[in-house]
DNA sequence: CTGAAAGCGCTAACAA
DNA sequence: TTGTTAGCGCTTTCAG
C-alpha cells in the first residue's frame, strides 16, 4: 500500500487535488511550470496513484478475466499468451482463471463481473452450455471462444470448425491416401468441437468418394496422448487399414506418432498424419507433425475487439466471428 | 456493475447496512430468522457486493500478481497452473503478468504492487539482478522463484540445482554410462540456472573420475529445441563421443531426441538422455522422456505460504527454501 | 485555469 | 444484537 497519497502531493505543493490530478492525467489546462513543480513533488514523494480507489471512482477496473478450462494445456497457454499481450496493448490487465471444465467454477467466473471486479470476460467454456450462459448473461461484456454452438445473444469467436477438419482431410487425400481416418471421438466430449470436425472429415471424404466407415472412426476413453495412442493400437491390432490419420487435436497426434511407430509403421510412408492446434508441441515430435493451425492471434485480436466495443457502450445481438486457419504443413503430411 | 447496492437491501429489508454486512459475512451475532429475511432481500435483489469498493475499505484486494517469463512455456505454464490453484485453494485471485524476459514488464510487476493492485507478488525474475530487486523491494511482500542468486533481503523458493544435476548425472553413471555430455550452454544465458547445474553435473562426474572435457558440454544460440538439436548435431559430426546426455532443460532434451534419431543413434542404447524440468513434453517423446523433476507442487505451495506470511505482516530478512525434486525415470534413461 | 466538496460502495469503530 | 457514521483515495461536477 502507497503511504503518500493525492492529497499529500497537493499539500506539499501548495495546490489542490485537482490540479495534482490534472497532472497526474497529463490534462492540458495546467501551466506548464506548475505542472512540473507538482510533477517533481510527485517523483520527490514516489507518489503512486492507488487503482483501487480510482476504480471505485471511475467504475472501471481496466481487468478482463480469462476463463480458461487448463492454463497449461498447449493450446490454451498458446492462446493466453495471445490474449495477454493484446491485452496489455490495449492497456488491460488479465486475471486469470482456471475453470478446470468445472461447473462450479464457470459459474463463478460469470459472477466475478457482476462484483464489479473485472469490465468484462473472455470466456472458453466447456461445461456450461450456451442457453445457460445467454441466461446468466444479461448485460455484460463477454466474449465466447471455442466451438460451443452459437449464442445468440452473447459475442463469439472461433474458427470454421467444419471447413478446417474438411481442408485437412482434402490435404491427405491430395496426398494420394485413400483410407483416411479419425482419432478419435471421446465418450463425455461435450465441447461440440470434435462434432464439427468430424463433420468436415465425413464431408471431405463424401464429396472424394472415400471410404467413410464406422471402424475408421476410432474412439478414446479421455483427451490425453494415452487414449489416442490405445485407440490407434487397437485399430491397427483389429486390422483396421488405413494410410491417413486426422487427429482431433496435438495431443492425440502425440500418442498416434508412438503408437503408429511401436507398430512399426512409418509416418508419413505408412500413414500421414495430422494433428490439430498447431502447438509447440507439433515442431518437436519426430517427424514433426502437420497441424490444423487456428490462427490464434486473431482468434485473440478479435475476441479483445469486441469485448472492448462492449466495454464501449456497444449493444446489440451477439455477432459471430469467423477467424481464418490454415494448415501448418510439416513432415508427417507433406506437401505431395 | 452492479445496480443494487449494500445500500438497498438495508432499506428493503428494513435494517440497518451493518446487519446487511455481517450476514453476508456471515457473521455469527444476527438472530436467525433476522438473517433469514436479509438473505431473503439479498437473493431477491441479487445483491453481489462491489468488491472495488470493499477493497477501498479494507485495504486488502484478495489478488495477488504472478509475473512469468512466458505463459506458454510448458514449465511456467505449469508452474503457474500449481500456483493459481493454490491461490484459488487459498481464496486469492492471480493476476497474471507475462514479462517476456523484458526489462520494463519486470519493472512493472514491482510497480503494480506499490499501486494498491495487488496484495503481494510472485515473481520468477530473469532480466533483474537480485541487487536491484532488493533495492526496489521495500515492504512489499514479493516471492520469488527460480535461480537466481540469492538476495538477502527478499524470499525466496527454488529447488537445488546442483544437487539435482549431480543426481541426474549420477543416475547416467549408475547405468554405466562413462561419457556423459551437457546440452547445452546458451551465449547470453543470465538465468544462472544452466551455471547452477553446470557445477552440479561437473562434481558428479568429478566424483565418479568420470571424463570432464571442455568438448562434452555443448553450446547452442538460444533455448529453442532447433538449438538443443543443433548442438548435439555439431557434437556428433565432429566426433564427440558419449553415451550419455543431460539436458538443460525439455526443450533441449527434445531437440537432442531428434538430433540423434537422425543420426542412428539409439536411445537410451547408444546414448541416455536426461532432461529437465519434467513437463508434459517428457511423457509425449517416444522413447519417453527421464527428467529432472521440480516439485511444481511444493513451488507452489511454498511460494504461496511465503507470500501469505508476508501479506499477513511478517517481517524480518529474506528467507529461502529450497523444495525437493526428483529424476523421473522413463525410458531415455531407464533403471539400469 | 484552479479549488472545494460531493460522492463511488463498503467496512469497522463506536454507540445504542 | 443492531444502528450510525466516519473514512478508504480518487474523480469529477460545479463554482470561483
Amino acid at each position: 500500500m502507497p503511504r503518500v497519497r493525492l492529497v499529500d502531493v497537493a499539500q506539499r505543493a501548495g495546490v489542490s487535488m485537482k490540479t495534482v490530478s490534472n497532472v497526474v492525467h497529463n490534462h492540458p489546462h495546467v501551466a506548464p511550470e506548475l505542472r512540473a513543480r507538482v510533477q517533481a513533488v510527485i517523483d520527490d514523494l514516489g507518489y503512486r496513484p492507488n487503482l483501487t480507489a480510482r476504480r471505485l471512482a471511475t467504475g472501471r477496473t481496466g481487468m478482463i478475466a480469462l476463463a480458461m478450462p487448463e492454463i497449461d494445456h498447449p493450446y490454451f497457454a498458446e492462446l493466453s499468451r495471445r490474449i495477454a499481450e493484446e491485452a496489455t496493448r490495449r492497456g488491460y490487465r488479465v486475471l486469470i482463471e482456471q475453470t478446470l471444465s468445472q461447473d462450479d467454477a464457470e459459474h463463478a467466473v460469470l459472477r466475478d463481473r457482476e462484483e464489479g471486479l473485472v469490465d468484462g470476460v473472455i470466456f472458453q467454456p466447456v461445461r456450461m452450455g450456451t442457453l445457460e450462459i445467454a441466461r446468466l448473461d444479461h448485460d455484460t461484456p463477454l466474449v465466447l471462444l471455442g466451438e460451443s454452438a452459437s449464442p445468440v445473444t452473447t459475442d463469439h469467436v472461433m474458427i470454421d470448425n467444419v471447413a478446417a477438419a474438411r481442408d485437412a482431410v482434402r490435404h491427405l487425400l491430395a496426398l494420394g491416401r485413400t483410407r483416411v481416418a479419425f482419432a478419435a471421438v471421446v465418450a463425455d466430449d461435450i465441447t461440440g468441437s470434435t462434432n464439427r470436425r468430424l463433420v468436415g472429415y465425413q464431408e471431405a471424404l463424401v464429396e472424394a468418394d472415400a471410404p467413410l466407415t464406422p471402424d475408421l472412426v476410432f474412439s478414446s476413453p479421455d483427451f490425453s496422448p494415452e487414449g489416442g495412442a490405445a485407440s490407434v493400437r487397437r485399430a491397427i491390432d483389429t486390422g483396421v487399414a488405413f494410410d491417413a490419420l486426422l487427429c482431433r487435436d496435438d495431443k492425440f497426434a502425440l500418442g498416434a506418432l508412438k503408437a503408429l511407430a511401436d507398430a512399426g509403421l512409418r509416418v508419413p510412408e505408412d500413414v500421414a498424419v495430422i494433428g490439430w492446434d498447431d502447438t509447440q508441441l507439433a515442431s518437436y515430435t519426430s517427424p514433426t507433425l502437420t497441424s490444423v493451425s487456428p490462427d490464434k492471434t486473431a482468434l485473440a485480436e478479435v475476441a479483445l475487439e469486441l469485448l472492448l466495443e462492449r466495454i464501449g457502450g456497444h449493444q446489440g445481438p451477439g455477432r459471430h466471428r469467423i477467424v481464418p486457419h490454415t494448415i501448418a504443413v510439416r513432415q508427417s503430411a507433406p506437401y505431395r
